[in-house]
DNA sequence: TACGATTACAGTACAGTACAGGATACAAAC
DNA sequence: GTTTGTATCCTGTACTGTACTGTAATCGTA
């Protein structure tokens, strides 16, 4: 084959000769001299046109099969797979499903990182297995790997399944690996771990209104049991400490159904903005005052919950992608709790 | 026999030529092409035919035999034995960015399609080569492409680069083609074509809303003009030709500034969240009445703008998604315009 | 200096792909 | 019955990737 003769290896230099084939294939293919899907020589032809062990030429190819430039079929060959994406920096960005957060998360991150990297998304729809698939096939091809993991149960110390995730999480080199949202997976050493603390963070932003809260009779948390996507759990922990501590009286409902009795006093959190919007429609049908007869709390800031004047706890979510983007560029590692507020606004 | 036109046998692919003849096969079931007893060509027409070995047709012969999609007779030859394929359908489903409303799409597809499918979601940032890459990285992966057409030009004759976009999408297979929202590409024949016809969308709705629009005397279309993601400028068309049909003042901003002077009589259409957000906040700083010295409409529906009485023109996102799943589930093919409506609320 | 890790080589074995040819058993048409 | 075409099974050959083995030279570091 003459498709090699650009290839050229050096017996003097100190770099490893599977380097310097690693590296002149990576050339050849941002020249443009190899394309996508194309062959490349067999390990046999190519170690007999250079006068190379096969070995060499072996471990050079599964370098670049591991960083997925090529694919091997055994009995077929090599064939390259990307011509993209070679020099910049790849990231890999793996959330359990799409939500409006989500998303914000997402663009802010990609916003903040700059041009001189690509991002990929991935969602997993909290299925185990997916995320197992998805983690396995993208091994090494990476430079940085962004995981919110959120699954199924979160009670994660007594299922084998999600056992299987945390090791598979913990097969990721530490210095590429970033866990965001979560921070209750038994993962050894993240480089960089950006993450809510559920529980806490909804009890000291209720505590936060406390003296207002203390004007309503009950409060209700309407948290989505049986949904989905669940939502952490341990939001609903949070919320029961701070009703006990404080002596409120206090209910978890499911979903704001269309006959709910509504009574003055009563005071709603919601998570779910569907639950919001049925909420506020069902207080203006039946003339209580928003705010005052009836108390609403949202979970997770908008910027039309602000012009609706409903007061939020939440988290901020551009600042989360933000600060893995910034943390990425500046190569700093470590923990940090991202900020949960209590917004104080007209519907308390 | 020319029964076999449809099997395509690439030589140069990664993909072993048995496994290419039994995903043909597959394929040509699943699409209708071979029904149930039909006979398929023996092996030794169907190796002279595509000058093949007799045994590679028989390795795949023998694998579908296995796998009970066909079945021999000796003597005789093979014959379908089953049309229903319970293989998971894969779909690749790629976007230009992450908005509000696409990701709305987006879940409401993969909730319409239902469990026996699996769909990818790609983000192509509305970059050329990106979009390219990623279409030649997954040619012959997916068993439909879902793809929402969206770049940094709308004029797309003239732009080579563009030129690229469309024969690249051309050379998918018309039976695995979904375009979606943008109907302006040069696509010769896609399977199914959901979209919106912007320049007229807008100009109908409008002129449902005539009667209220003209009690402003100033109609100001707030177009982003250099965001990095743009919107079809056939919106500008559509909004400039009804303003002149009925004769109406108007002025196309890029945004809304904070030091923006709202006048009695004025009427906004925003597109993005933030203007409308900087619009009604500076509204009722000047306490003018919203709806009555100012009106407001927004540009794509969400159920926080009904709360906040917003009229709206939109097309209806979630059906989007459902068509594009429902169309493929049924196996139906077409263009399909998705409606769009004037929402009248207190805004206007 | 000594040790361990990396690099590079050589050899062996195994498994998958694709081709070519031959032998046999069955079915249908002549 | 013979001929033709069919599936089925067998052999062999020449590639391919994958996975080990052992050996020697080199380099960095303790």
């Amino acid at each position: 084959m003459d498709i090699f003769k650009y290839v050229e290896i050096d017996g003097q230099s100190r770099i490893p000769k599977y380097r310097q084939i690693v590296d002149s294939i990576i050339h050849n293919i941002s020249v443009g001299k190899l394309n996508i899907d194309q062959k490349i020589p067999s390990i046999n032809s190519f170690s007999e046109e250079y006068l190379l062990s096969r070995d060499t030429v072996e471990k050079a190819y599964s370098i670049l099969k591991e960083r997925q430039i090529i694919t091997s079929i055994r009995g077929k060959g090599y064939y390259i797979t990307r011509t993209k994406l070679l020099s910049k920096v790849n990231i890999l960005f793996m959330i359990n499903k799409l939500s409006t957060y989500k998303m914000r998360i997402y663009n802010s991150f990609v916003n903040s990182i700059g041009g001189n990297s690509h991002t990929d998304l991935h969602i997993y729809h909290c299925d185990n297995s997916l995320f197992l698939n998805l983690l396995e096939k993208n091994r090494n091809a990476y430079d940085y790997y962004i995981i919110m993991p959120h699954f199924k149960t979160e009670d994660l110390k007594h299922i084998s399944y999600t056992d299987e995730v945390v090791t598979a999480i913990n097969k990721i080199a530490k210095d590429k690996l970033v866990i965001m949202d979560n921070n209750k997976l038994a993962i050894e050493k993240a480089f960089i771990e950006i993450y809510q603390d559920f529980e806490n963070d909804i009890y000291n932003a209720l505590q936060h209104g406390l003296q207002k809260i203390k004007k309503y009779e009950k409060l209700f948390l309407v948290y989505p049991e049986n949904s989905v996507y669940p939502y952490p759990r341990r939001i609903l922990h949070g919320f029961r400490k701070f009703c006990l501590e404080f002596s409120l009286d206090f209910e978890i409902l499911e979903e704001i159904y269309d006959d709910i009795i509504l009574k003055k006093g009563d005071l709603f959190i919601t998570i779910e903005e569907s639950d919001l919007v049925n909420l506020v429609n069902q207080i203006r049908e039946k003339e209580f005052s928003l705010g005052g007869d009836i108390g609403v709390i949202s979970y997770n800031d908008t910027p039309l919950k602000e012009l609706l004047g409903i007061t939020c706890i939440s988290t901020d979510f551009k600042m989360m992608g933000e600060t893995a983007a910034r943390m990425i560029l500046d190569k700093t590692k470590g923990k940090v709790k991202n900020p949960f507020n209590f917004i104080d606004r007209e519907s308390l």
